[in-house]
DNA sequence: TATTGTTATACTCTATAACTATA
DNA sequence: TATAGTTATAGAGTATAACAATA
């Protein structure tokens, strides 16, 4: 598959190098750990991150999640959604549900055997983070999170602007 | 298209929650920052994230790369970059250019429209980024960098212990 | 009229494997 | 035999827009 080292923070060259750099050793990171999870969830579990992660905000919402509500959470438009969706239900490990006082909508939620599965993912999913980020100290991991918190909290503001 | 939060943080519940946080709001940092990268690309100068990573690594390098130098500086195998490299061709912001010494080979470099094609948009991009980090003082951007930088050298090290 | 969700379509990126031509 | 690159294929993910059913 890949080699390894990526030169991808080669360009960054002007005054605000500062900020470029810093941008691509941020993509090359999460680009680095997120292949190895793509590639594990795919090779021990035969499935894909989306899939992963609708299941995973299922977990948290036993009652279900509307389709819209997936597609927000998820940050990918409607159709998608009920791709990975059918998907899913074609395995058994999630299900449609009605909604009481909608029919045009349902709430998707995990089936038991959609719980058991996740779980196990979940396990060895938590065992390649913890990996990944091996190498820090607990005080790195916490100021690694709150830096990163600051950036979040721009962006979702940026976006809150570009919404109105 | 998308609206704001994203609940992906949501997942995280266990003795190693501190890492699953962390990852998962990195991830969430990356994607929106690439989100808004993707779409000016698209809608400013029609073209996608992997043709300007291309041409920023030739631009790095104006004598040309070669196709192997290519896949491997951008993580992605040969067939590709044969891709990549054939559409920027068609749209002459690129050229390949033969290698002294061995006739299986070329170099890949930008034209001089792709120069200048890439002179814009790299200005534009720069002009993203730094506005995706405009709420962190340069001593932020200085510490995320750092701490990215330990992140990424032990991905790189668990790489390579891989592929040995 | 607006909203929920589906369908249909098209495009980009990706990996894999078989292939050609050089080395 | 090994390497550089291409081709062919298949699959995942995405956005868009038109559509049906319900509110």
């Amino acid at each position: 598959m890949n080699d390894s080292p990526l030169d991808l923070e080669a360009r960054a060259h002007s005054e605000h190098a500062q900020e470029l750099r810093l941008w691509l050793r941020l993509l090359t990171c999460s680009q680095l750990i997120e292949k190895r999870v793509r590639a594990g969830l795919r090779e021990q579990f035969d499935t894909t991150l989306p899939r992963f992660d609708l299941m995973a905000q299922l977990e948290r919402h036993p009652e279900g999640l509307k389709m819209k509500d997936l597609s927000h959470r998820l940050m990918v438009t409607g159709g998608n959604v009920t791709g990975i969706t059918d998907q899913l239900v074609n395995e058994g490990l999630v299900e449609r549900l009605d909604v009481d006082g909608d029919r045009r909508a349902f709430r998707v939620a995990l089936t038991d055997l959609g719980r058991t599965t996740f779980a196990e993912m979940a396990r060895q999913h938590e065992a390649w983070i913890v990996d990944a980020f091996e190498g820090l100290s607990p005080r790195d991991l916490d100021s690694l999170h709150k830096l990163l918190g600051k950036v979040k909290a721009h962006q979702l503001d940026i976006n809150q602007r570009i919404e109105e």
